[in-house]
DNA sequence: GTTTTATATGTTACCGGTATCAAAAAAAGA
DNA sequence: TCTTTTTTTGATACCGGTAACATATAAAAC
């Protein structure tokens, strides 16, 4: 491997110039910076991170932190995941996977499935952190914009000329759901109709229950919006069950679009996170904030994308 | 934080002592062991492991590499992603993922989802490497026993009387099918029955597809042992819409054990991989092959669980 | 009891960068 | 032209460990 000193001696200059080029190229003279940068071309230089690291008293480690029950979520997290580690390694930086509270190592976190219980566990924290997921006590968060996505949802089924418009909540005083139940909401107020909710956990088999023991009360031309694609999935189930007609008699409509609107059949429209993007500027985020040594950063929603597919009419 | 030289100062050693003490204790006499131990404990001393990367060239960083495409598999890799960041991070190492081949950095990979084809840029990586998943070109690997996971559910088949046992397999030309294959053909020869084998792409639609057009083929008393949960599904669902009854008439056994076993309906009775302890494993072997620069590992197969479940009698 | 050998601990230099301050060179002001 | 100020570059020490060698001490051999 070359190093600083090898690239230095090939350019006459010092280490701190080589250096300087690097972190610093404002610093140098431009022309002693060209020099400079043809000798690391020349000896395909590429900076040790390791010892940049020693020197700032940083690990290049950034922790994610999942404090939700992983079974019930899996494959929600691989494109988060993928994400995160792209935006990482940008700049050199590996990942360590904590499923509980006992955090530690590290030079910041990256922290999922965060619940308003986690409030004061999170302040007594030493590392900047990021939350993804909303919430509501300030600190700095990346999420999908729910409010948005349940608008397109319930929006679109009110395109498609659906009578009736219910929504499949997931029973959980949590930011995310309220502001998908308000997207609902606000989106049938416009149009001066009645919103209708029923919650649940998140289970499909708990959807289809509840579809099946309330299936009288649901007209033909009716349109599920759900709060995940695992509770439509069971209320795709149960429509089948009963012999409802999908999509020309139900319409069913997701959220995540995560592996399972594929792997079901109608294959499901849903309101699909860009979790792969949200990956990203999570880690970029953290990034930031631990090199402005722990400044806040904000709140970012980003646009879902309402995937359209076979649960929904045309 | 504390480092070696305030240990070395509290017990009045010098910084070589205290190293040794943690990484070669037999060769420090035990008494002034227990002394440099007594101070490390008193100054809660950890090691910084960045310094010690540098002093020994090493990243602390190990690469996940996922050849294949992520999205038919995305919850699959959750568990052992978790496995293997747990197994790192005992040893201070953290993860890097690549989803490609352009690979770099890090002390060593981990490759996932390599298929025959990349036997040649296998050989010409530089790092040491272990493979997730059987190969027949002597590469160290650690997977499930595919064979004895299809032994074990055509057996269960068997014991609970189904009297045609039909397998659906993944149409790939790799040694994992060949050993669940195996396993099945195994099993039935040993009872004088004659295998009978579908192969198709790895979709719960295609499964579906199959058996549908080849319905008239299954008479009642039927078991499918499917080489995946996915194709497990897609067979279920081919069931249930030509009304056949699950599990007397048919019997469905998948693969995998990942997430759709679960969000199925009826549950999946399915082969349960454990993919968390084989990612412990494989963190260990690589960590093990970095040490030992990098020598040969070998083989190593983890034996399935059976998961009994609603898609079969019983 | 002296020499040889083995064992235990310490000294030094180095891993590959970076911050800090000092020195030199260039630009500005008198 | 000679200071004074500003900008550019270099020398040094340090981040926190470790390997390799040197030295001191204890055990073994003669």
């Amino acid at each position: 491997m070359t190093t600083l000193s090898d690239v230095a001696k090939k350019a006459n200059v010092s280490k701190m110039t080589v250096s300087r080029v690097i972190n610093h190229p404002q610093q140098v003279t431009p022309e002693l910076r060209k020099i400079v940068e043809k000798a690391m071309e020349q000896l395909n230089y590429h900076p040790n991170s390791v010892a940049s690291a020693l020197a700032h008293n940083r690990t290049n480690v950034v922790k994610l932190v999942i404090l939700e029950d992983i079974d019930t979520t899996e494959p929600y997290y691989m494109n988060l995941l993928f994400g995160i580690a792209k935006g990482l390694s940008k700049k050199h930086y590996a990942i360590q996977l904590a499923t509980g509270r006992d955090v530690g190592g590290g030079d910041g976190y990256i922290i999922t499935g965060g619940r308003a219980t986690d409030a004061e566990w999170l302040d007594q924290l030493d590392k900047p952190f990021v939350l993804f997921g909303e919430n509501r006590f300030g600190y700095d968060f990346i999420d999908t914009d729910n409010k948005l996505g349940e608008q397109l949802a319930t929006q679109y089924a009110l395109n498609k000329n659906y009578q009736s418009i219910i929504f499949i909540g997931i029973d959980e005083k949590e930011p995310f759901e309220y502001s998908r139940e308000a997207g609902y909401i606000n989106t049938l107020q416009k149009h001066n109709m009645i919103p209708k909710i029923f919650r649940i956990q998140n289970h499909s088999s708990l959807a289809e229950k509840l579809i099946i023991s309330n299936w009288k009360k649901f007209a033909p031309n009716t349109c599920f919006i759900c709060a995940s694609d695992r509770i439509a999935v069971g209320v795709v189930r149960a429509i089948q069950r009963k012999n409802g007609n999908i999509p020309r008699d139900f319409g069913v409509i997701g959220f995540d679009g995560v592996f399972l609107d594929q792997v079901s059949n109608p294959k499901l429209t849903t309101v699909k996170q860009n979790l792969f993007k949200l990956g990203e500027l999570l880690a970029a985020m953290i990034l930031q904030k631990i090199k402005q040594d722990g400044a806040q950063q904000g709140e970012v929603l980003i646009e879902p994308e309402l995937r359209k597919n076979e649960s929904t009419r045309n």
